[in-house]
DNA sequence: GTGAAAGCGCTAACAG
DNA sequence: CTGTTAGCGCTTTCAC
């Protein structure tokens, strides 16, 4: 059973195949084709449930109608719910989403890129970069392609982004332990450290101890694996509390490292320890079915995504009215 | 600045188009095309940075190299980890992931299948339907779409799918509470209640009850909506400890309910039932942080992924040397 | 108002 | 071993 094309249409209605194209791509009107002939087509097409072959029209117009959309890890929660935003709003207006992960591998990134790019597959690029720098993206070659940056920033690459506000999260939850009488707070960050948005927490750390004139002390912060948390988390608990024993708050950079943390003073080992305060960026609702009151800011992930593509569909339209640096704020989450 | 095409390096190399194609696609020695010219062209290719447009490709060769994933909702954890684990085999295989979600939504359903198919887009198809019965797929033109159902499997529809056993896994959950003395055993379960999975869940719980003498009740069995969980697992059991209130376990159907069952139960108003067991079918790690210890079952997750993505390779490919029905194992977790 | 025909960039018969 | 050529199914210019 062949594929319904064009060509049965228009012996099935006795019309051309370009009157047919031109009605189903909503040019009736503007060719003054027939009221009549308009619904006629479009009933038969209807009846037949005829669409167009996919490719033969991405080929012709040089459109794909697919928007690529590159994240760290797709089976992180975080960016599949900006991933299902995204793709309900691209559906919406007729685009579908090819969804890669660099599992946060610049080079990984590259041929992701390169690949969608290159075979001219995507109209436009939806990226949480693992790149530190501009050197790949600020590519002349690049330039063509609408993208937009989500979560993750350049520094020093103007291109459209968006993402929270990393540094007044940070502060604000660290601003919010001093104020309730904690000074000695450490911090768990995570590694790769170059992400603009771990930059961003560990500066907003900083600020915080200083305008409270809290000395900051480099063993106050720990670095921990991305791909191996659990273990570097209890390592460094370890390490800090040998070092910094008067330690009486730690501020996670984000929450898999929390729950990390909160799995291992469930430990006999940690077991004086419990008292520590923890706060972390990103809030997740199970702290809500824990005993430790842990504080925490929550991002706007929806709206990362709203926000995403909206703009992307706004660049591809030509006419992007809205400001193209979105920077979203976030909530602090007291327990 | 034009995108790179065959016609160039054909102009660059002095050699035809025809001979390029050929080596691109691994057909050189095929073709008897001497080692020093394939050589050659590939040197140019990989130093020109050229790769073929896409979208003419598949129209000439009828394949897409694009699989479409369909499931209820990308941002539940439980399938964005099956569809990081089919993106990254399918990349390994050349092929790209168009991911959509259909909300749990038949209708919205039909429409991402139709799109899909109808416009040609992807070569293969892997879903996990919402429909609970044949009356779509069943349709003749289906047949030539290569399909691989995950997780819910269409009842009397023979089909090609990967699913895990719930029968198996809800009975074991429910045998392991009978032995621990527990014999007033609600269920929780979820709607729409139509889904093999939950179906499965639910005949397993009954068998158990059966096979220990247990008399099973009607209103043992609490409906939650999966659109407002919270509300309606509250709801639920208020209504559960007046008609049944010797209950001392409750096994919910999925790990949505047992985390808002969890919270409901820190409630003022439940305090006096905390000591009801909780069991849950799908474990996540986060039940380790709790005090409560929530007896579940897990899913092999990832295998769920890598069988669908190989067995839709397998299709593709024409040999399919591998079982076609795969019923994977859970795995009971105590605490 | 409508249709003929060219061509998007690629692959694969076929010819040599 | 290598090249010529037709055509995948669509859109769009141009002609009537």
């Amino acid at each position: 059973m062949r594929k319904l094309q064009l060509e049965d249409l228009s012996k099935q209605l006795g019309l051309s195949k370009t009157l047919i194209s031109m009605v189903l791509n909503g040019k009736g009107n503007h060719y003054g084709i027939s009221k009549k002939t308009q619904t006629k087509v479009l009933d038969e097409v209807a009846k037949l449930n005829y669409s167009p072959n996919k490719f033969a029209k991405s080929l012709r117009t040089g459109k794909s109608n697919f928007i690529g959309l590159i994240v760290a890890d797709i089976s992180n929660p975080f960016y599949s719910k900006i991933a299902k935003t995204i793709e309900q709003t691209l559906f919406h207006n007729k685009y579908n989403l090819m969804v890669c992960s660099s599992d946060e591998d610049e080079s990984r990134e590259r041929v992701l890129v390169e690949m969608m790019i290159n075979q001219q597959s995507v109209d436009g690029l939806i990226v949480a970069t693992a790149h530190a720098d501009d050197s790949f993206y600020a590519q002349p070659r690049f330039a063509a392609v609408p993208t937009i940056f989500i979560d993750r920033v350049i520094p020093l690459f103007s291109a459209n982004y968006v993402t929270i506000d990393n540094f007044g999260g940070s502060m604000e939850i660290v601003n919010h332990l001093i104020s309730k009488g904690l000074n000695h707070i450490a911090c768990f960050a995570i590694t790769p450290m170059h992400l603009s948005t771990i930059l961003d927490r560990i500066n907003g750390y900083k600020k915080a101890l200083e305008t409270n004139n809290i000395e900051f002390k480099t063993e106050l912060i720990k670095s921990i694996h991305f791909d191996q948390i659990e273990q570097d988390v209890e390592k460094q608990l370890r390490h800090l509390i040998k070092e910094q024993p008067e330690v009486d708050a730690i501020f996670t950079l984000n929450n898999h490292i929390a729950v990390a943390l909160l799995g291992a003073l469930r430990k006999k080992e940690f077991e004086k320890y419990r008292q520590i305060k923890i706060s972390c960026f990103d809030d997740i609702e199970l702290f809500n079915l824990i005993d430790n009151p842990v504080l925490s800011v929550s991002q706007p992930i929806e709206e990362i995504g709203q926000n995403a593509s909206r703009l992307i569909l706004e660049v591809l339209s030509g006419n992007n009215k809205s400001k193209l640096n979105i920077v979203l704020p976030t909530k602090l989450v007291e327990r």
